[in-house]
DNA sequence: TAAATAGTGTCTCTCAGACAATATCTT
DNA sequence: AAGATATTGTCTGAGAGACACTATTTA
């Protein structure tokens, strides 16, 4: 509900406007923060922010902000990633959670509502960095809970797991390449955020199956590698697909 | 991020209490709303407010309301749930996700933080309420858009689809039961929320092969029933056990 | 007895995973 | 030639779904 019925105004219900008064209740700062994953040569990077002033001063942040007036909080969080990377269209963003511990900033009551971007690699590269020089991809593997601020750590946890989870039904993992790109590419985008290996012969035929790509007549093969030119394809249309049937991820690593 | 690096803050980054002034920003106010499911006789419910006052007067809302100074939205969600059925531990909830579009509340700018709940059936009938006389059990199918308040027909369908994801891996679906249940009963808390028929025969072996469950040892049949009585189980650990192999929604239904 | 429900059995088809085999490339 | 990678093929076992069948109960 929107406060009308709410049970910390006093006396009956009655009209909202003339009830509230915003000095009744804890002023609250509403943020968007943004944990943008990226992979380069199978590891998995997340855009981190170091600190420069209290609380948590030294330790890597996620990047985020105050949500404008007339901005929501997807859109705040679309800005920020464009604010960092320059990527525009590159990057696909989804609201994660919301994070409301009264207790999780020490100076007053935040409410930060996380959100997961994925910044497609280019050239087998992690996206260029527009910034004050605060930011840097930082591997996620290297990361603990007392590197980062805040309950940042937790955010990013959440966010792997909620993108490890959409690449069993959806093509979402095509976000993290180029327009185009091979079955391997694609293979390694999935053993990076899973955390496993995958066979390659069965992953070719089990996404193929899939019919969500399509080949695009061209072979790809990276710089220095070894072995026969892949084939390239492309999504067959919009590039999250859902895949059918699913592409479970393996028990062993489901646990 | 928390603020600190606010690109809505002036000049360069310094200490967060000393620059921000809750007056510089936009008044948020942070809601926590519930979508309070259960079902009774194979259909979905959900608790509805009717409104009495503008905006969206007459409509049906969700139940909710503000944050305490010292609460999460988990906690204040859960109060609302134990305000308005007296159910205690035998509600289930988790976070749904935010709506922070700046026109969903044509007063002033509101932040919801929407939760779905799972009250638990006693004696094959709907919890009663706790309540000032506005709220009531809904039929989900009955409601369109244009009979509830706000966005909350959004939140409603963004909370079913959630737990039916959430069926498709654990028992969370024990949740709309009492402690022990039959596995007819299970099957029509299925079949209700998917909105789908399931073979009775097919779910049985199927449920069964998840070790999930543990029979009680007794027999039930319900009040006038036909046929023979069902054995009875409970969950074997907390009513929220993974599901392996997990039970995936039907094809013709996922679309 | 008829109808309904509980529970089991059976068959088929799909699919996942292990692994072999072949083709094509670089060094 | 040796090694690496791409791609296809083969085999096996798990499991889903359709459906038949038996058992048990009420009307």
């Amino acid at each position: 509900m929107d406060g009308v019925s709410s049970e910390h105004l006093p006396g009956p219900e009655g009209d909202f406007l003339a009830r509230y008064n915003p000095a009744d209740h804890p002023p609250f700062a509403v943020t968007a923060d943004l944990a943008l994953l990226a992979v380069e040569r199978g590891e998995l990077y997340v855009l981190t922010r170091r600190r420069l002033s209290h609380p948590f001063e030294g330790r890597l942040g996620l990047p985020g902000g105050f949500l404008g007036p007339a901005e929501s909080a997807e859109t705040a969080a679309e800005r920020i990633a464009r604010e960092k990377t320059g990527l525009g269209t590159l990057v696909a963003v989804e609201q994660l959670r919301t994070y409301t511990d009264p207790e999780r900033d020490p100076r007053m009551r935040v409410v930060s509502v996380a959100h997961v971007g994925i910044a497609a690699t280019q050239n087998a590269r992690l996206p260029k960095i527009i910034d004050d020089g605060q930011s840097s991809w930082t591997r996620c593997a290297d990361l603990t809970p007392e590197m980062m601020a805040f309950d940042h750590h937790n955010i990013l946890q959440d966010a792997i797991e909620r993108i490890a989870s959409r690449m069993e039904f959806t093509l979402v993992a095509a976000r993290f390449l180029p327009e185009t790109f091979t079955i391997s590419q694609l293979r390694m985008v999935y053993a990076a955020v899973w955390g496993t290996d995958l066979d390659p012969g069965n992953f070719q035929r089990k996404l193929l199956a899939t019919k969500v790509l399509e080949e695009t007549g061209e072979r790809y093969q990276a710089p220095g590698g070894r072995g026969a030119p892949a084939k390239v394809y492309r999504p067959a249309l919009d590039g999250c697909d859902p895949l059918r049937p699913a592409f479970l991820i393996p028990p062993l690593r489901r646990v």
